[in-house]
DNA sequence: GAACCGTGGCC
DNA sequence: TGGCCAAGGTT
């Protein structure tokens, strides 16, 4: 399939040889470490680009290694119970990803023995694997030559061909260009690490705002040098709103151990299932009983949240939202799924410790089971 | 094709 | 402070 006529004067396109070898170099060089690149286990280069689905890597790279500690393979992670999944995704949003990757697990520890198909096209059969998920893990893990589009290869793309979302081109017509040109680029001997290099030199030079052009490997065949238009978001709205805490104390040291938590329902669009504080119907709060204010984001909402302290005998007072309400010890409260908002709150009150599932567990989880295997890996 | 699904960090 | 944005998929 010829590129349209008007793309193939530049440089990127006639140069593909070369710039597949500078892009590759440059990767060699700078590639960052991350955890997910330590492995060719196609279960692990999967559990990766699921969690990196509109996901900072920052943001990915603690819930990593802890799901992969708790689920390290296709069998385990079939075999848990849906909220221990969940519990492991808090904090991390789009929870669906999480359900779906749960599903596809069970799927595939049923039909196939656990193991993954191993063709891009067979892995995308499977939920939540779409066009980008299947050739990234196809690629990575099997070296199958197909190449990876992702908003960073999109943007690197456009940048390097001049190619505009501007109208002039539908948005499928433009899509399908840098698909081709995409694939046209491909290293196909090292189609995964070519794939990783288009994405972290979008994510790390070619930024959306303000790319480091003066570093970057492509400058020579580049079209535009760093112009990209974006296309505007719709407006973030602003709420106030304010949610119960609820604690029982223990009597003799007077410290909580109990918090009053609510499950929202599964029929709820937003994080189905997962355990909240109880909202309040009044974002009202008197003086004496706020004891935080937080900001959170959720979608397009900015949320100014106030924290409102109750004593457990006004809970009768709370409204009522048809969510299962349930006293949870505090230290089992981090092992649930609970919401962003919520874990910040409990997080922000000392009222969990500093990092969920963090260090001392997976210290100790790493004596028992991790450090032993991590050496037969090698 | 467009709306929807979460969140934290950066500038 | 607040807008912006991220290794998408599903409906």
């Amino acid at each position: 399939m010829p590129a349209p006529k008007s793309a193939q004067k530049d440089a990127s396109a006639k140069n593909a040889p070369q710039l597949r070898s500078q892009l590759l170099a440059w990767y060699d060089a700078n590639r960052r470490d991350l955890p997910w690149r330590h492995t060719q286990d196609p279960y692990a280069i999967w559990v990766s680009e699921i969690m990196l689905q509109q996901t900072r890597v920052a943001a990915v790279i603690e819930r990593y290694t802890a799901f992969m500690e708790r689920f390290p393979n296709v069998e385990a992670l079939a075999a848990a119970p849906e909220q221990e999944v969940l519990a492991l995704w808090s904090g991390l949003g789009y929870y669906r990803r999480a359900r779906m990757l749960h599903k596809a697990a069970q799927l595939l520890a049923e039909n196939y023995v656990g193991k993954l198909p191993g063709t891009a096209i067979e892995l995308r059969k499977l939920p939540g694997i779409g066009t980008y998920t299947s050739a990234a893990i196809a690629s990575i893990a099997y070296g199958e030559p197909v190449a990876v589009v992702d908003g960073n290869v999109e943007r690197v793309i456009c940048r390097l061909a001049g190619w505009e979302a501007d109208g002039s081109v539908g948005a499928t017509a433009l899509r399908r260009r840098i698909d081709e040109r995409a694939a046209q680029l491909l290293a196909p001997r090292r189609a995964g690490d070519f794939n990783q290099a288009m994405m972290e030199l979008g994510a790390t030079i070619c930024s959306p705002r303000s790319p480091q052009c003066g570093v970057c490997p492509l400058l020579e065949f580049c079209k535009t040098r760093g112009e990209h238009k974006t296309t505007p978001r719709t407006k973030m709205q602003s709420r106030t709103v304010a949610c119960a805490l609820v604690l029982q104390n223990d009597r003799r040291t007077k410290i909580p151990r109990k918090a009053l938590l609510e499950q929202r329902s599964a029929s709820q669009s937003v994080m189905p299932g997962l355990w909240e504080l109880p909202l309040l119907a009044s974002a009202d709060v008197p003086e004496k009983e706020l004891s935080l204010t937080v900001r959170h984001a959720i979608m397009q909402v900015n949320y100014d949240v106030r924290v409102r302290t109750i004593g457990a005998k006004q809970v009768r007072s709370l409204t009522v939202k048809g969510g299962e309400r349930r006293w949870v010890r505090l230290e089992d409260a981090a092992q649930m799924p609970l919401t962003g908002l919520a874990r910040k709150i409990l997080m922000r009150l000392h009222l969990l410790p500093p990092q969920p599932r963090g260090k001392a567990l997976s210290l100790t989880v790493a004596h028992t089971t991790l450090s032993s295997r991590r050496k037969e890996d090698r």
